[in-house]
RNA sequence: GCCGCGGUGGUGAAAUGGUAUACACGAAGGCCUUAAGAGCCUUUAUCCGCAAGGGUGUGAGAGUUCGACUCUCUCCCGCGGCACCA
């Protein structure tokens, strides 16, 4: 029985750390992972999955909780569907962000991680997500990063880890070498400092294998489509031709203007490059490769090698030149220039004053089909400290040897002088005591790989993690994965296209070839949200900007803050944050509880029933699809009605008062517990089932027809339903209106357009 | 340059081709109160009008349609991705 409680008030503090410490104490948020999927009873697994933070910063500002709200929302709102949900939590603490971090602190990255570690669970917990806090993964933990090493293992046992000299993204500042995709502009994707290029030697992923299948799984999965864009373009397959000009291969994608190619360019780094001895050329190779992308870009250069060739077409002798407009990781490194058709070569052309030839468009060399990729394998080596040090041992007899599974994980030593050097070595490369080994095959003297490997190697596989985190001998168990995965929403920024999505996708591509799991796509939906800016810029120290949200918290509670947060726009596209809002939503709250509360009566009423399914229509619709903005307006609408009926008649069902609270359980998972207890319930609100609507209810006994003459709108008329069978009827209602008849007066009606129960348009000959 | 996403009141925003501005914020007025706050009620795109009513309005311009924020075309502006990729 529900009882009058209008004396209590809502004290948001109070009710939300009563019930974060009791959802924890019954965990209801842990799913008992290993039950079997019993169809008939319905409740399916659902892998509800959002991106770990990295905790670079004091901690987590509004736009982080924002992120982690809206993927919270979709995994409570799919646990009251019927689902047996999963949602869990963990930080990706390993890794340049949090090491620079605590550079700028002044602390010992591992000490730092326990105060950050400490501040973001504190953070997470009061936001109310409902992560089962029984399983979390932190990525420096030797028993996380012991199998990040097997991965890198078994990757070099399968070929697809190998090492090479090749020139490298150096970021001066963070004093490593970068993969391609952490380089925006030619900045540190971390730090935005301008990268240099090296020349070095480092461990690669082998990526580009796998570039058609990066590219075709795409069209099977669920995810946004910018995204899918964005990682379309950067693999970048383009189909082309392998022409032969006098022993250079080169690569182009028009052939056809062969006979239109006036001289030949080699990259610098060209193999062939490399063979001409003249000083020009030598000197010019040494300038170019020091130059960075941006001096490149600024002037094209070049140097003639003195030599011709002959072009196969048109059988006259061209020029070669050696230019560093034509970059060596592209193609063959060589292309014939056909200053006629490309913009580029026309330029240098002109600059070096070389013939321009008409192109027939339509020549055919001899050449072979074959198809190019911007994709880059991945480059995983850092000479950083804060990282899962590379398993592999260097042999002077033997080689490169893995480290053998049993003596992993290769534990990170603790070292006071962990700051990077800027050398091209790792501060592990001063640690005899950590590289002096003995090689795994002949046992002889040898020494460890110093360089760590990059965070987005820990933040590949996490998501396997997190179903088997209480397994010491093996990264994941087959069952617990055959049940769970592949991750049935997963939601995250979509700054990370490029970056974890792919690297994810490749690592998930590889397991499943090496027969470790047996799928090959790790995300089936991909949902990209938002972001939540301030003052129009995005939140970021620098610019001073930053809201955290724990004084909102203490002032207005989790739940306003949630749902203020959601109600600023569609999940996808994000929000400013005002100060002002919140207000609002904290009114909109404290109205419900004192609906809520207050309640008394027992009478139900049609016209209130077709409102309240009508709402559960739409919210629920709203909320499958992540338009949480959309969800609240509706509730506040329902709300609005259920208070206009409550203050009119003083009475009002419970059942009204019970939707409104389970329709906004996820959104405000603590004051709707709350309200949900006072309404004399004794289980949890987030274990009850979704309401349901009944479309027969949703017909409502008066239809609004709105009348049009020449599409102007003339009258509206609310007509009951049963009155309006057919367009006669609707006629006949329109001549009625003084209005309407003022407008048809004396006119000739050409023509009438009726949309049933809702609208008629009387159309003028004019 | 190419690709994607946006542009609607004072503000955040909503609208299966069918009443443009729901829901909220802010503002103004009122009730309550000794007062303040909280709460509640009313008004709030714009122009003409006492009102009834009418005109104009979704970045600009054209088109399709009885009817366009929505579809098509040409532009302008903002944000994001890619790019000496041959």
């Amino acid at each position: 029985m529900a009882k009058s409680k209008n004396n209590l008030k809502y004290i948001p503090t109070e009710i939300e750390q009563k019930w974060q410490k009791k959802w924890e104490e019954t965990k209801i948020y842990s799913p008992n992972l290993d039950k079997p999927f019993d169809k008939a009873q319905g409740h399916r697994p659902f892998y509800n999955l959002m991106m770990f933070p990295y905790p670079s910063a004091e901690g987590m500002h509004v736009g982080n909780m924002y992120a982690f709200t809206g993927a919270d929302i979709y995994g409570r709102f799919k646990r009251m569907q019927g689902n047996d949900v999963f949602e869990p939590i963990g930080l990706d603490g390993f890794g340049i962000h949090s090491e620079n971090y605590a550079i700028k602190v002044g602390r010992h990255p591992k000490e730092q991680a326990k105060i950050s570690e400490k501040n973001f669970y504190r953070q997470l917990r009061a936001t109310g997500n409902g992560y089962d806090w029984s399983r979390t993964v932190e990525t420096y933990d030797p028993k996380y990063y012991k199998w990040t090493q097997w991965l890198f293992i078994q990757l070099f046992k399968a070929g697809l880890a190998y090492r090479k000299k090749a020139p490298v993204n150096f970021c001066p500042s963070c004093k490593t070498v970068l993969a391609d995709e952490q380089v925006i502009d030619e900045k540190c994707e971390r730090c935005s400092s301008i990268v240099e290029k090296k020349e070095l030697e480092q461990w690669f992923f082998k990526i580009t294998k796998y570039a058609d299948r990066l590219l075709n799984g795409l069209n099977e999965i669920d995810w946004a489509e910018k995204i899918k864009i964005a990682q379309k373009q950067w693999i970048g397959r383009s189909e082309g031709m392998i022409i032969n000009f006098g022993g250079i291969d080169v690569f182009t994608t028009r052939p056809e203007t062969a006979d239109g190619a006036t001289f030949l360019v080699l990259s610098p780094q060209h193999p062939k490059a490399k063979e001409f001895k003249s000083k020009d050329v030598v000197d010019y190779i040494e300038i170019s490769t020091n130059k960075s992308d941006e001096e490149r870009r600024r002037e094209k250069t070049g140097v003639f090698t003195g030599e011709y060739i002959i072009n196969p077409l048109t059988k006259k002798k061209i020029p070669v030149w050696i230019a560093d407009y034509v970059l060596m990781g592209y193609g063959t490194g060589a292309i014939m220039a056909v200053p006629a058709e490309d913009e580029r070569d026309r330029e240098f052309a002109e600059k070096y004053k070389i013939p321009i030839e008409k192109t027939s468009l339509s020549a055919k060399p001899v050449g072979e089909k074959v198809v190019n990729y911007h994709l880059r394998d991945w480059l995983i080596s850092r000479q950083r400290y804060w990282g899962p040090p590379i398993p592999m041992i260097n042999c002077p007899k033997c080689g490169w040897q893995p480290v053998p599974e049993e003596q992993l994980p290769v534990l990170l030593p603790d070292v006071k002088d962990w700051k990077p050097l800027g050398t091209g070595k790792s501060p592990l490369a001063n640690h005899p005591e950590f590289y002096k080994a003995n090689c795994p095959n002949c046992k002889g003297p040898a020494t460890r790989e110093t360089d760590v490997s990059d965070t987005f190697l820990d933040s590949a596989w996490y998501f396997l993690r997190y179903v088997n985190t209480e397994f010491d001998n093996k990264p994941f168990d087959e069952l617990r994965v055959k049940k769970w995965l592949p991750v049935n929403m997963y939601i995250g920024g979509p700054e990370h296209a490029v970056l974890h999505l792919l690297y994810s996708r490749f690592i998930t591509m590889a397991l499943h070839d090496l027969g470790f799991i047996d799928f090959d796509e790790p995300f089936t939906k991909f949902y990209a949200h938002g972001l939540i800016i301030k003052d129009g810029a995005k939140m970021s120290k620098s610019k001073g900007n930053v809201v955290v949200p724990d004084a909102y918290i203490k002032k207005y509670g989790a739940d306003a803050l949630r749902c203020y947060l959601m109600f600023t726009g569609p999940f996808s596209m994000g929000g400013d944050f005002r100060d002002s809002g919140i207000e609002g939503m904290s009114r909109f709250l404290k109205r419900v509880w004192a609906l809520a509360s207050g309640i008394k009566g027992k009478d139900a009423d049609p016209a209130l029933d077709t409102f309240m399914h009508k709402t559960i229509k739409s919210v629920t619709e709203d909320m499958e699809n992540l338009n949480y903005n959309t969800a609240i307006a509706h509730l506040m609408e329902y709300y609005n009605e259920l208070h206009y009926f409550y203050t009119k008649y003083k009475i009002l069902n419970i059942k009204y008062c019970k939707t409104l609270v389970l329709l906004l359980a996820s959104l405000a998972p603590h004051i709707t517990e709350e309200l949900w207890n006072n309404l004399g319930e004794k289980s949890s609100i987030h274990q009850q089932s979704w309401p349901a609507y009944d479309s027969k209810l949703l017909v409502e006994n008066e239809v609004t027809i709105v009348i049009q003459v020449n599409g102007k709108v003339r009258d509206i008329l609310k007509i009951k339903s049963a009155d309006v069978k057919n367009q006669k009827d609707v006629e006949h209602f329109a001549s009625l209106s003084a209005n309407v008849k003022k407008h048809l007066d004396g006119k000739k009606i050409k023509k009438v357009i009726y949309v049933e129960g809702r609208i008629i348009n009387f159309v003028l000959n004019s």
